[in-house]
RNA sequence: GCCGAUGUAGCUCAGGGGUAGAGCGUUUCCUUGGUAAGGAAGAGGUCAUGGGUUCAAUUCCCAUCAUUGGCUCCA
C-alpha cells in the first residue's frame, strides 16, 4: 500500500504527496511565497480550504488575492470577523447571513433591542482589528444536524436554525475562529492574521431572505484587504467615484434639475444639458436615418383599451400612474409607459407586404412610469424618461440580420463616446418558471437562438443569464465599463413576438398568404436621462468635444477689447464652432479659474496684441496654455480635435 | 412600498426652546488687468410643508413631501 496521494496541478504535472497533506502543504512544495499567499484552493472541482486535508487522487489549484476565488473567500471571512467583532461588543446579537460581494462583505444581523449606527464603525473596526491581529485560524467542524439544532437552539439564534432546517444531515459545517462560532458551509482563509486591512462602508436595512414580509435585519457593508496600501487606493477609488457623481455635476454644471413642485423623478433639463441631449439625439438619428430608420412622433398618452390589448395595462395598471379621466363618462386615458403599442397602430394603418420589411419606425418617445419612491436616483431611475427607441418589424427569417444591424449600431455608439470596453449579457427565460412569461414555447426557442446565433456572429463577449428575460420575449442588454472600472447596463435589444400577436399584425407574403410579423425593441442608449447620467461620470462632465455645450468661452483681458471678443465670437459662430464671451470686469486670472471649473475645453484670451494681429490666445482645459493662433488656425486645429 | 439618515441664503455647510450665521455666488462701486480667486459695500432665509407640545418652536414630538444609503421592484 502506497502512502503517497497523487496531486495533478493546473500545469498537468501529477505529485506525490504524503498521506495527511493539505494544499497549504503543497504550496508550501512550491515556495514559501506562495503558500503565504495562499488563501483557498480547489480540489476536484470542488473549492476548499486551503489546510483541509486532500484525498489520495485529486486535482488541485490554489487561489491567491489575485484570484476572484481568492478575494471572494478573503472577504467571506471578513464577515465572519465582522460577527465575531459584533458578538463580542454586542452580545446575544443572531446573526442571518453574510457572504462575500463583488466589492467587500456584509452581514445581516439582529441586534434585537440595540441601534447601531456609522457612528459606532470605529469602536467596531478596532475590535476587528484586534481580533484580527490575534491570527486566529477558521477552523472546519462537520456537525450533525442535531447538533447543530441544538447549538443555535441554545444561542437562541433563529435565523441559523431555519437555515439549518433546510440543509441536509451530513452536510453542515461549522467554522470557528476565536471564540466565534458560525454554520458555514465555508471555505475561508487560514487565519484572520491575512486580514490587514478593515473598513466598514455602510449600514443599511435588509429583509431577512429578501423577503418584504419577514423581519428587517441590520446589514453592514465593509471591505478588508491583505494591505493598508489597497484599502488607501479602495478609498481613492470611492472619492473619485464622489466627485463624478452625476448628481453633483449636473448642478455644477446647471445640466438639469429637478423641482419638488413639479415631481419627484421628474427631470428638468437646463440649457446647457438640453445642448448635450440635442446633440446625441441628432448623432442617433443621423446613424439611424442611415440605416433605413423612420423617424415617427405619437402622443405622450393614448386610450387605456391599448394598453389593454397590449398587456400593459393587466401587467402594471394597478402600479402605474392612474388613468386620465375625460369629461365623458367611462372615458380614460393613460400616460404611455412604452411606444411600442403606438408603434404598433402606426403599423397597422395599411395592409403591409413582405416588400415593406423590415419597418423601423424610430422615436425619442418620452415614457412614463411609476416607480416606487425608494428606487428614484438623479437621472438613473426617473419616473419621466425618453427612450431613444425603434421597432423594428420584420419577418421571422430577417431577425438574425436585423438583429447583428442593431449590435453594429450599438457598438458604433458606444466606441463614438468612449466606451471602449462593454460586454452583454444574454436574458432568457427561466425554464423552471413559465407562467411567468406569456407567449408560446416556439416562440421563445426560436427569438432566444435568434440571440444567440446574432452574437455569436459578431464574436460578442457574451454571459447567459435564465430568468433574466423580459415578460415578452428575450432579450440582449450591453453593459459598459466605465473609466473607473464601474459596469453600467445600458442599451438593449429585445426579440418579441408577443406585441405582434396581441395586435395581430400581419403582413402578406410571397405565398399572397398572410403572416405574422415579429418585432424587435431596441434602445441603444436606454434612456437619454440614464445614458447621459452615464455619460457625466464617464468624462467625469469633460464631455467629449463635441458634446461639449460650451466649446470655448472668450476672455477679454479688459473691456477694451469686448468689442474684438465680439468679433471674435461672430467669426468662429459662423464655422459652427460654439461659445460665448466673459464680459465680466474680473481679472483674467479669475476669468480662467471660473471657465477651468466649469469645464469649458478652450479658453480664448484677447487682449491688445490678439486684437492688433486678428489672433488669439488658446488655453486648453486642464493642459495650459497653448500660444498664440490666428482664428483660421485654431479653427483647422479644433476641427481635427472635434474628429478626434 | 419597507428600514435608516437628511432637509437652514442660489450653492456647500455651521448652529440651536427666546424668530439665525460662514464661505462661495449674486448686486453696486472702485480697479482695466495677460494664463487657476484684486478691493469695498449691500441685498438675500415664514430654518421643506402641515399639525401637536410649550408662555414661547426653526430647534422637541407626529404626519406629509423631497433627497439620500440599502432592501424589494423595474414594461
Amino acid at each position: 500500500m502506497s502512502e503517497k496521494i497523487k496531486v495533478t496541478l493546473p500545469d498537468g504535472s501529477v505529485r506525490e504527496y504524503a498521506v495527511g497533506s493539505s494544499s497549504m502543504d503543497v504550496a508550501l512544495s512550491i515556495s514559501e511565497g506562495l503558500a503565504r499567499n495562499v488563501l483557498v484552493a480547489k480540489v476536484n472541482g470542488e473549492i476548499w480550504d486551503a489546510g483541509r486535508v486532500l484525498p489520495t487522487m485529486c486535482t488541485l489549484q490554489l487561489f491567491t488575492w489575485n484570484d476572484a476565488e481568492g478575494k471572494a473567500t478573503f472577504w467571506h471571512s471578513s464577515a465572519h470577523l465582522m460577527a465575531e467583532a459584533i458578538e463580542s461588543l454586542y452580545p446575544g446579537t443572531k446573526f442571518g447571513i453574510g457572504p462575500p460581494i463583488d466589492n467587500g462583505f456584509y452581514y445581516d444581523v439582529d441586534f434585537v433591542d440595540q441601534r447601531i449606527s456609522s457612528e459606532d464603525f470605529d469602536i467596531l473596526e478596532n475590535k476587528m482589528k484586534e481580533l484580527a491581529a490575534q491570527n486566529n485560524a477558521y477552523e472546519r467542524s462537520e456537525v450533525s444536524k442535531a447538533d447543530a439544532i441544538k447549538y443555535f437552539t441554545e444561542k437562541q439564534d433563529p435565523y441559523k436554525l431555519e437555515l439549518i432546517v433546510g440543509l441536509n444531515d451530513g452536510e453542515i459545517t461549522f467554522y470557528q475562529q476565536g471564540n466565534f462560532v458560525d454554520l458555514c458551509r465555508g471555505p475561508h482563509i487560514p487565519d484572520t492574521g491575512k486580514i490587514k486591512a478593515i473598513k466598514l462602508l455602510t449600514v443599511a436595512g435588509a429583509y431577512w431572505r429578501g423577503n418584504e414580509k419577514n423581519k428587517q435585519l441590520t446589514r453592514i457593508y465593509g471591505i478588508t484587504f491583505p494591505k493598508q496600501k489597497e484599502l488607501t487606493e479602495y478609498l481613492e477609488f470611492l472619492e473619485e467615484a464622489k466627485k463624478r457623481d452625476h448628481r453633483k455635476l449636473g448642478k455644477e454644471l446647471e445640466l438639469f434639475m429637478f423641482s419638488e413642485k413639479v415631481g419627484g423623478g421628474l427631470p428638468i433639463w437646463l440649457p446647457k444639458g438640453t445642448m448635450v441631449r440635442e446633440r446625441l439625439e441628432k448623432f442617433m438619428r443621423t446613424l439611424q436615418t442611415e440605416r433605413g430608420y423612420q423617424q415617427v412622433i405619437t402622443p405622450h398618452i393614448g386610450r387605456i383599451e391599448l394598453y389593454k390589448t397590449s398587456g400593459h395595462y393587466d401587467k402594471y395598471g394597478a402600479d402605474s400612474f392612474q388613468a386620465i379621466k375625460t369629461p365623458n363618462e367611462g372615458e380614460e386615458y393613460f400616460l404611455k409607459p412604452m411606444n411600442c403599442p403606438h408603434h404598433c397602430e402606426i403599423y397597422k394603418s395599411k395592409p403591409r407586404s413582405y416588400k415593406d420589411l423590415p419597418l423601423r419606425l424610430a422615436e425619442f418617445g418620452t415614457v412614463y412610469r411609476y416607480e416606487q419612491s425608494g428606487e428614484l436616483n438623479g437621472l438613473t431611475r426617473v419616473r419621466g424618461f425618453t427612450q431613444d427607441d425603434a421597432h423594428l418589424f420584420c419577418t421571422a427569417e430577417q431577425i438574425k440580420e436585423e438583429f447583428i444591424k442593431v449590435i453594429d449600431l450599438v457598438i458604433h455608439v458606444f466606441k463614438r463616446l468612449g466606451f471602449e470596453n462593454y460586454t452583454a449579457q444574454i436574458s432568457l427565460r427561466d425554464p423552471e418558471n413559465k407562467s411567468k412569461y406569456i407567449g408560446s414555447d416556439e416562440n421563445w426557442a426560436k427569438a432566444e437562438s435568434a440571440i444567440i446565433e446574432a452574437t455569436a456572429e459578431r464574436d460578442m463577449k457574451t454571459e447567459t443569464v435564465l430568468g433574466e428575460a423580459a415578460f415578452y420575449g428575450p432579450k440582449l442588454d450591453f453593459m459598459v465599463k466605465d473609466a473607473i472600472g464601474r459596469s453600467w447596463q445600458l442599451g438593449t435589444i429585445q426579440v418579441d413576438y408577443n406585441l405582434p400577436e396581441r395586435f395581430e399584425l400581419e403582413y402578406i407574403g410571397k405565398d399572397n398568404l398572410k403572416h405574422r410579423p415579429v418585432m424587435i425593441h431596441r434602445a441603444p442608449f436606454g434612456s437619454m436621462e440614464r445614458f447621459i447620467a452615464i455619460l457625466i461620470e464617464h468624462c467625469s462632465g469633460n464631455f467629449p468635444l463635441w458634446l461639449s455645450p460650451e466649446q470655448f468661452i472668450i476672455l477679454p483681458v479688459s473691456e477694451k477689447y469686448h468689442e474684438y471678443a465680439q468679433n471674435v465670437l461672430s467669426f468662429l459662430n459662423n464655422n459652427d464652432i460654439r461659445g460665448l464671451v466673459d464680459e465680466r470686469s474680473e481679472k483674467v486670472g479669475k476669468k480662467i479659474r471660473d471657465a477651468e471649473v466649469s469645464k469649458v475645453p478652450f479658453m480664448l484670451i484677447v487682449g491688445e496684441k490678439e486684437a492688433a494681429e486678428q489672433s488669439i490666445s488658446v488655453r486648453k482645459h486642464g493642459a495650459g496654455d497653448l500660444g498664440t493662433l490666428s482664428l483660421e488656425a485654431f479653427t483647422d486645429y479644433f476641427n481635427k480635435a472635434l474628429a478626434e
